[in-house]
DNA sequence: CTTGATTTTGAAATTCAATATCAATTATAA
DNA sequence: TTATAATTGATATTGAATTTCAAAATCAAG
């Protein structure tokens, strides 16, 4: 049984919210699939497995997965909110591929330190942060 | 006549489109009102000057503007695209208060510079990049 | 000016992701 | 086992954005 079950049933628990086939399944096909994806993605995994979990339940789920610090929203505002691993991962930013999609998870001590700064000489007090930067990959540019 | 006007006037020229008086009326209003505004937002400000302008032409008209560099898309991943001046405004990042909505545009160039050399670490080919610092502004702190 | 091909318009319909509704099912503690 | 409360998936609904379409407007040519 994963650390992330593990987080997982005490959330629940702890929220009074029950532990069904379902809501074990979505975790499970979210932990295996390590990538950015989207609801639908997800959904259309999990339901080989087990054909009849709904979408709603996997929108849920994701949501219960998201406030038990499991898993993080990733929204580009491309129209689709993509969820990706939180338990076990640091913050980090993105590069992305716009030819194959990929996800390049990348941090730069530095960036943080001169954003830090950034806030301070404005008054700003910073909460979160996004940074992506949209391109072209090493594999792609290849080609 | 405003510069913008003169280059929305030659874009349309151009690519064969037609200057309508709900097209003129809806840049100036976007000129008028120099904030991060929604389609929405516009679209109400713009329709007390002619109330027979429709949502769709807002939309469409928003649109062209992107293309003709006047104005730039600011897609927050909050559900509603939001767009900005473009013309004579250099690339810049954002600082958003979450409390009283504020956009406070920054650009730090040993930030930028980083994010190149980050890059080219990586072999990946820059094309453009977002990055948005979430939090509360000086005045919200004060209160 | 007119003319007339072509574009544009706004209202309404449609799309699509996300959310809400609800009766039937299921988990879990007593 | 039983009672209660949560969960489920199908379906309906929402809200932003896009498409459709017949009527209206633009604008270059005459
Ligand atoms: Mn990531
Ligand atoms: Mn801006
Ligand atoms: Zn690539
Ligand atoms: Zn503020």
């Amino acid at each position: 049984m994963s650390e992330e079950m593990n987080i997982f049933v005490e959330y629940l628990k702890k929220k009074d919210l029950k532990l069904t086939d379902q809501r074990r399944e979505i975790l499970n096909t979210f932990l295996r699939i390590d990538k950015h994806l989207s609801v639908e993605e997800l959904y259309d995994i999990a339901k080989k497995k087990d054909p009849s979990i709904g979408q709603a339940t996997v929108f849920r789920t994701l949501k219960i997965l998201c406030d038990a610090d499991i898993a993080k929203e990733v929204d580009l505002g491309d129209g689709k909110v993509r969820y990706e691993h939180k338990y076990g991962h640091e913050h980090h930013d993105h590069l992305i591929c716009t030819k194959c999609g990929r996800f390049i998870e990348v941090v730069d001590s530095q960036i943080e330190k001169l954003q830090e700064e950034m806030c301070k000489q404005r008054g700003f007090t910073q909460k979160l942060h996004k940074m992506e930067i949209f391109g072209i990959c090493k594999n792609c540019r290849k080609k």
